[in-house]
DNA sequence: GTGAAAGCGCTAACAT
DNA sequence: ATGTTAGCGCTTTCAC
């Protein structure tokens, strides 16, 4: 039923392969032709079948994104950046979310189906040596987002540089007991941030008071949602050690952590100013201090990076990495005069 | 250099068939040879390539999603109900995001070429006469989500339901002159809700006033934008008309009017009483009042739908109308003693 | 400038 | 249970 260039071509008294001449943007088509074939097409309702082309030419104008935890704020705004790249270009969006980091291998293994798509962009993934060798055996085009290997192209943050900087604001604050709450262990992006907030504090001829430091055993989204931000602050709270600071590895853990706050009778910022890392949305909204990435910009420039690969597999690998920009918000120097409440679950305005 | 089933095949001793069968889980081959030819696949790395699969069967495994806006916390929550379907079948996701209600079209087609996906779940978007009539001819299937057309399955919120739920809600709370702000005229749900909102006020003998009512003349995201919220409350305010609540037919609209109501020192929930619409998450930090959509759940019943068209095209169609739900926060009745302060952009913890 | 024909990698009758 | 073969719709040499 559905019309091919068959149809056309013998409709036009021509063969298939000016038609397909007509559609490939082929010069060497008489203007005459072209446009008669271009009218029979558009009055038969021709459109090209997308896998026949890809069969033929051995492409696909499909670039996929492995992503665990989709419905996350940074993600979110990184899927903007893709978009507006992509829309740029001819390439379509695949979208691959996996359930939390364990997903990934089979999502990734969808997104590498033969024919599947030109290219992939893997993100927030560490890589593991059995990842690394199946991609560089199929030797598709890979580009890695909020993580780093060397033989891959990345774009990234410098999160140890992020944790050093949030933790010298705080110092610079006047905080001297800073404390420390971060995602899970398997997290490269907790561990970097972790070694700049150390970092900082060494630099600063401060203690690195393990009973400050909180890391998450939750698999979910890594640690990184707001009950264990609560949770872990409260561990803090209750183990005695003085604190008068805490840096937080994520905002979505921050508010958990703001919230605790409020619910254990702690000031924030007089009696425990809060420095979170990633600057969503809400972050705006709570006044929280934090670490802003550039995620629309690692948007763009991924699928920037991926289009480069797709184009010159060979070329050699290129990794970018942004500094995240401190934004500070009343968290860790509101005023606190006009400080306001946090009522339970909710803030209300008046 | 790819490895094809005649590799596998010649390696094996067997047809491409025999190859093709087994892959296909064809129940009439030899266990033996079934296990063979596996063992093979594995070691030499084969992998079916889509598109020749895609060709032959005439099908696709890809759904596309077409989303104007997508960086939306709306969608997002949507997405997520529609991954988690998904990942239940065998199908992959392919998003067409489009920037604003023009783009779509653009978008649309995209996803509508030939061999491209399986069926298409369009959102947010009312159908012009034309769409129809493509779609129509296509006879590709279609699921509408949070939109209406009676030859399309669709999945949707009572608008007019939720209009006047909030509007009721807030009269309950002892509001006589409820403002109105909603997007702009081209957006369904916002006439539906305007619509639910007047019925709700003629119910009560109360007055609708014009001089109440603010409609979004911005096309950027159909006026549901925090700018635009904070724009018409404050039209309202200084239109000197009497005002006692304002029912905002977006959350995100709802935050402008939050901090435009803050700005001119008007008091919330004592002086105005706001109630939204949606139920985005930032919607719960800050103690706004709101009508719930099911957003979750309509995007699993989106692919639910889609699916099922997909196996039954000439089912008859199908659509499923969710009641919004209200959320009763600070806004609308929080305890003013406990009320907080937002200050400028920004509010903050104590 | 245009046509003939050989694939692209796989599926699905139809045979055997 | 397995093999043969004709497509699926398009691209791309290679001729003319």
């Amino acid at each position: 039923m559905p019309i091919t260039i068959y149809d056309i071509a013998s409709e036009a008294g021509v063969s298939i392969a000016t038609v397909s001449r007509v559609f490939n943007n082929h010069p060497r088509v008489s203007d005459s032709t072209r446009a008669r074939i271009l009218e029979l097409a558009d009055t038969m309702g021709y459109m090209p079948h997308v896998s026949a082309r890809s069969l033929a030419q051995q492409t696909t104008n499909l670039i996929s994104a492995v992503i665990p935890m989709l419905s996350n704020y940074f993600f979110m705004e990184v899927i903007r950046g893709l978009q507006d790249r992509l829309a740029e270009s001819d390439y379509d969006l695949l979208v691959y979310s996996a359930h939390g980091i364990e997903d990934v291998d089979a999502q990734l293994e969808r997104a590498l189906q033969r024919g599947r798509s030109a290219g992939v962009m893997l993100f927030s993934t560490p890589l593991l040596p059995e990842h690394t060798k199946r991609l560089k055996r199929r030797n598709h085009p890979v580009v890695l987002v909020d993580s780093f290997h060397p033989e891959f192209d990345s774009v990234s943050v410098d999160n140890v540089l992020g944790g050093s900087v949030a933790t010298e604001h705080l110092i610079a604050q006047g905080a001297t007991r800073i404390g420390l709450i971060s995602g899970n262990a398997q997290s490269v992006p907790a561990r970097d941030r972790r070694t700049g907030y150390e970092a900082a504090l060494r630099r600063a001829n401060l203690d690195i008071d393990p009973r400050l430091i909180a890391v998450s055993h939750d698999a979910d989204e890594h640690g990184y949602n707001e009950r264990e931000g609560y949770a872990l602050v409260e561990r803090l709270l209750k183990s005695g050690a003085e604190m008068d600071a805490v840096f937080v590895a994520s905002d979505i853990q921050a508010l958990g952590v703001l919230r605790a706050l409020h619910d254990h009778n702690v000031g924030c910022p007089e009696d425990i100013k809060v420095v979170g890392f990633d600057d969503i949305k809400i972050s705006e909204y709570v006044g929280l201090s934090t670490m802003r990435q550039p995620m629309y910009e690692m948007g763009r420039l991924a699928v920037e990076k991926i289009l480069h690969r797709i184009g010159q597999p060979d070329h050699p690998t290129s990794h970018t990495l942004f500094a995240p920009k401190l934004v500070a918000r009343d968290t860790s120097s509101g005023n606190v005069g006009t400080a306001s409440r946090v009522n339970g679950t909710r803030a209300s305005y008046s």
